[in-house]
DNA sequence: CCGCTTCAGTGATAAAGTCACACTGGACCG
DNA sequence: CGGTCCAGTGTGACTTTATCACTGAAGCGG
């Protein structure tokens, strides 16, 4: 079953054109949607799940740079569509989904035909934009222990992840995550366990 | 005169209709085409010289997302005009610069009506986002001696520019840039004056 | 030449990143 | 069921970057 908000925006004669050329894709927990460098082949929809967006230094080093969720638009990949060049990020399945790859000539013909489907995927650009820049603000001037804090507030306790992956989050060291929260711990605000982080209030 | 690399392949039609709707803005050096906060009041499309789009964090402290030259558009404002929402960064015109301004209504009729122009605007998405990419993984991860290096590289010597307006290009602290450079000053690379750094060679 | 403003240099200290290595909880295996 | 292994975590030592506070120097306008 195939729905997605900016599909369902569609005049009925463009989404049989859809239904026709598009199968829905299963995209399990773990599953690697693209990678670096990888050409794109069309531009996928998230159906349901949320799929994380990250990018890998030289050093090795990851970060974050969005998640997208259920009717979400890869946008990321109309620019590598239009261009030709491979991907520079790489898209990671976090929770599992389902998604349809959108080939470059339906995408071509819905552009032209569908002042909503243009809406939406204008819409979404604009949306990346500025979680990007928010994203540079972030890690150019923010202080660590304040985004850590943060990010553990926006959540529910216990948050079930390691250091590591806590660290891809928010683009530092897994060392540096450690000392924080060890600190948080000290000060009473957190309990620590293996894979494990219970939020105990103030 | 009103020459755009997106707007010569529109078809005579269209042509002629912005060319009644639009009208050339002189942007002299210095100024400011858009605050953070502001809303925006449609398209602009550079014809010539440079804008630079900068963000400002809470603690002043400013870092140069990217540049637009002749033939950009300013992408950065569909997503504002879209959403409603101001603008998150702020536009600061380099070189003396000549701008149009595409309102809604006529940005909308040409998504509508011109492939092409749709293409450039697409492509211009996908170059932001690839800039943004780039420069969140910069920040994050590459050392700033690196990053300077590749800064003063890329340009020709004598590069005329201060160090408060060095440290906003690579997002870090005016006192940060001076040190960088009187050690590369020690080490014979380069020459030190007054908003005036001498590249000496290798 | 004087006084002001902008630019640059620098010490002290704090925050963050890097490197190296020790420890440990838990899974898996014989 | 104890032993082995390993991902996950803790931590010391050191480097790099950021911040704060201040000094001095260059250039400009009068």
């Amino acid at each position: 079953m195939i729905r997605h908000s900016i599909l369902d925006k569609l005049p009925d004669a463009l989404q049989e054109d859809v239904l026709e050329t598009v199968k829905a894709m299963s995209l399990p927990q773990g599953k690697i949607l693209f990678r670096a460098g990888e050409p794109c082949q069309g531009l996928p929809l998230v159906l349901r799940g949320t799929v994380k967006v990250q990018m890998t230094g030289a050093a090795g080093n990851s970060i974050v740079l969005y998640r997208m969720g259920k009717d979400d638009i890869c946008t990321l990949s109309i620019g590598c569509l239009m261009t030709g060049y491979g991907y520079r990020a790489e898209a990671l399945v976090e929770e599992a989904s389902e998604a349809v790859m959108i080939p470059r000539g339906l995408f071509d013909r819905l552009m032209d035909q569908s002042a909503e489907f243009r809406l939406g995927v204008m819409e979404s650009y604009g949306r990346r934009l500025d979680d990007l820049m928010l994203l540079v603000e972030e890690v150019a001037f923010r202080r660590m222990d304040e985004r850590l804090d943060e990010w553990l507030q926006a959540r529910t306790s216990p948050v079930l992840i390691t250091h590591q992956e806590l660290a891809v989050e928010l683009g530092t060291a897994r060392e540096v995550v450690s000392r924080l929260l060890k600190e948080l711990e000290r000060k009473g605000r957190v309990k620590l366990a293996r894979g494990r982080i219970e939020l105990t209030g103030l």
